[in-house]
DNA sequence: CAGCATTAGTTGCTATAACAACAAAAGGAA
DNA sequence: TTCCTTTTGTTGTTATAGCAACTAATGCTG
C-alpha cells in the first residue's frame, strides 16, 4: 500500500492553519487588553452587518451549528457583549443585538485587521492568495453538498 | 472606516473548511465502523511512519500543545490504540508506540483516503490545489516566525 | 557536588466542536 | 380544532484548543 503522508495533504494544512490563525487571534486580542475569540469575533461581525439576527441565521453564517452558537452567545452575553431578546412574533425565535462595549470592541478589533493581514499574507501574491481562497470555497461547497 | 467583511476572508475560508473537514472526517470514520478523530488519525499516521516517537515530537508535528497532546493520547490509549512507555534512557520522556489494533485502525481508514480526496477535490485543478497547499504553508510559516 | 534553569509531561480552567436528546412554539392537514 | 411535523433553542456528554501552573527528571554552572 501507498503509504499516506498526511502532512502533503491539504487537509492537513487547512487543520494547521486554522489552529494557528486561531493562535494568533487570541494574541491579537489581547495585545489590545481584550478577552475575544475567533468565533465571537465572526458574530460580532455579522452583527454589525445586521443587528438583530436570530440565532440560526447567525449559526449559517460562521457554521456553528446551534448548541454551540448557544454557548457562544451565552459567553458573549455574560461579558456585555451582545443582548438576547425574544422575536415578538415568533416565540421560538431570540433575536441577538449588539451592546454598546460589543460595537466598541468590534470597532477596536476591525482597525487591527488590515495590518495584521499584510503580516499574514507577507510573500503571498494578489493571484495565488485568491487561488486559495477559490479552492478553499470549492472544498466547503464539495463537502456541503455530501451532507 | 471600510467594513471589514470576514466572509471574503482566508482566514474566514480557513476556519469553516477546517469544521467542514472535521466533519466530514468523522463521517468518514463512523461509516467505517470507527471511532476515530481527526487528530487521533494524525497520531497514527506520524506513528506508522517513526513508532515510538516520545510526545513532544509527536507534538511538534502535529502542531497539538502538549497538554491535548497529553489528552488525546489518553484518550487512544484507553481505546487501544496506542501504548505508552517510559524512556529507559530519559527518565521525562514517554514513547508512544502503535498497538496491533492502532495499526489496524491506521491501515483500515489509509485505504479510504484516495477516493475521499478526489471527491474533495473535485472540480480543483493539480496546479489550483498545489497553489493552495503553498499559500497555506507559508501563512503557517508567517505565523509560526511572529512567535 | 550544590543550586538553578530547562525540558517533558500532567492537571486545572475555560471555550469551541460534534452529536443526541429534549422542550416549546409554530404550522399544516384531516 | 386536534394531531403531527417542523423549527428554534437548550442541555448533556465527550473531545479538542489555549493558557497557566505544577511536578519530576535532566543538565549546566560555579
Amino acid at each position: 500500500m501507498r503509504k499516506v503522508r498526511i502532512t502533503d495533504s491539504l487537509a492537513y494544512h487547512v487543520y494547521r492553519s486554522a489552529r494557528l490563525l486561531r493562535r494568533h487571534f487570541l494574541s491579537m486580542a489581547t495585545s489590545l487588553d481584550m478577552e475575544l475569540t475567533q468565533e465571537q469575533w465572526f458574530v460580532l461581525n455579522k452583527l454589525v452587518l445586521e443587528d438583530g439576527r436570530s440565532q440560526v441565521d447567525l449559526g449559517e453564517e460562521i457554521f456553528a451549528d446551534r448548541p454551540n452558537l448557544t454557548r457562544i452567545l451565552t459567553t458573549m452575553e455574560r461579558r456585555g457583549l451582545v443582548r438576547r431578546r425574544p422575536d415578538e412574533e415568533d416565540g421560538r425565535r431570540i433575536r441577538v443585538f449588539l451592546t454598546a462595549d460589543g460595537r466598541r470592541h468590534h470597532d477596536e478589533f476591525a482597525a487591527i485587521v488590515p495590518k495584521a493581514r499584510s503580516q499574514l499574507f507577507a510573500g503571498i501574491t494578489k493571484e495565488d492568495l485568491e487561488t486559495a481562497i477559490r479552492v478553499l470555497a470549492r472544498l466547503e461547497s464539495n463537502l456541503v453538498k455530501d451532507d
